[in-house]
RNA sequence: UUGCUUCGUCGGACGGCCGCGCGGUAUUGCGCCGAAAGGUAUUACCGUGAGGAAAGUCCGGGCAUCGCAGGGCAGGGUAACUGAUAACGUCAGCCACGGGUAACCGUCGGGAAAGUGCAACAGAAAUAAACCGCCGUCCGUUUUGGGCGGUAAGGAUGGAAAGGCGAGGUAAGAGCUCACCCGCGACUAUGGUAACAUAGCCGCGCUGUAAACCCUACUUGAUGCAACACCGUAUUUCCGAUAAUUCCGGUUUGCCCGACCGCACGAAAGUGGGAAAUUGGGUGGCACACGAAAGUGGAGCUUCUCGGUGACGGGGAGCAAAGAUAGAUGGUCGUCGGUCGGAGUCAUCCGACAACAGAACCCGGCUUAUAGACGGAGCAAUAAA
RNA sequence: GGCGCCAUGGCCAAGUGGUAAGGCACAGGUCUGCAAAACCUCUAUCCCCCGGUUCAAAUCCGGGUGGCGCCU
């Protein structure tokens, strides 16, 4: 992924508990201003603010095998997104799946994940 | 044809568009690093990319480390026999026992006639026995009876009660004796490599339990890639005593023995060097191995061939890059195929559904989960010829 | 990824081959005008599940399920 992947298990509590947060219909985003992110813009070679990303699929929604289905089509969802519309940088961003991402497709969990981003104002406003 | 048994193979296919990991190649421009060569990122192209169970982690190895593992005790594991294998608790064949009409299937299947323990409740009695009954004798006697002794045929209990049945025998009975049968053990003969089977002869009639202790035979060092090696970050602690072959402390298992280790300079503060723990990071290990290559080696895969009942082994040929690190191997659309349901002019149309499940150092097995499709071999019943 | 431990009534639990202690809670009763306390009584057919050994299994053996802990 070009975004750097959110490792730490504090980042995601951090993000959980302080960011902001709204459910769609098969997904969950907590969204939280990166306090790394300068120092992080420093180390990249491009000098550019990026999102840091984290997935998370409990154990109970299913096998290995379930749960990374529900991974791939959330990455596919978000690459559909960039594509279109440009997100504000410098931010992490948690992703929860739902019971109900069993079955999705693609193009659902797309149009549930730019509706949410909708309502969180991750939109960047210089670009349409 | 119907109903089964068993072995094996596969685990949707193709195409368009958009993507991901790894390896390789490439150059012009752009960004960054560099004096430069070049590197990095990006882009383009090529190659490659989950399973039969990748799972559970139940066994066995490779590999790595520990004091290079030396001895003893303890502890762990396995259990008919013969073989296969790198090894195994796995596999093959075979024996015994049990199930099935049969094909075939199942079995942690050594020793209880070495010793110890346990066997609740019931029952008179549970590894040795007299409650009732039967018989004899004595006492008492109107009647019921009581004492002593013999007796395991009959009764009731139990998972298990001293082999079964008949005859002789007896006061009554009893393998007490005899014939036949059953079981166990020793010996002999025959067959078999062997477990074992069959026959003969002699002896015996012995409860069960070893997935209770135990005995016998064989076997076993421990820890695990989060091992381990290297690079760099921060903090803390430690690096004996003595005259001494002695004491103390430490070093991978529980105990004992054996073995090894406990730094240098300085009067001191300290300095240098080293070690350990904790916090968190990177590279290797790690993608058949060694090697520059040719090649060599090996427990890899496919296929042919020879030997073997078989597991498997010998030989030939060809092929050998999945290697991620919050963890790639996908998303979406279309066509075809599969299963089910409905409609139907029997051409087809419409709708729904798609098993179990995701590599994490690598192999050999076992176990567990699994929609469906295909193929081989065999058995029983029925029908026809 | 590897290593280990546990599962007994609603809760905490003892029990290591012979018919499952104890405490708390719940319910009923005695007592009281009513309640509390006290006392008495009740609750395990499947001891997480499936097989096996045994006359007999919560216990022993094998397999599975669920939960917990440790190692970077």
């Amino acid at each position: 992924m070009k975004e750097i992947a959110i490792k730490e298990n504090h980042l995601y509590n951090k993000t959980f508990k302080r960011g902001n947060r709204f459910a769609g219909r098969y997904v969950a985003v907590s969204v939280l201003r990166d306090y790394a992110a300068r120092r992080l813009m420093l180390a990249n070679p491009q000098k550019a603010y990026v999102n840091r990303i984290g997935l998370s699929v409990p154990k109970r929604e299913g096998g290995a095998v379930a749960r990374n289905r529900a991974k791939r089509i959330i990455r596919e969802a978000l690459r559909h997104i960039e594509k279109k519309r440009a997100l504000k940088r410098g931010w992490l961003i948690v992703i929860s799946s739902r019971p109900t991402i069993i079955g999705a497709k693609s193009t659902d969990v797309e149009r549930d994940l730019a509706y949410i981003f909708g309502k969180l104002d991750m939109y960047a406003e210089d670009r349409a």
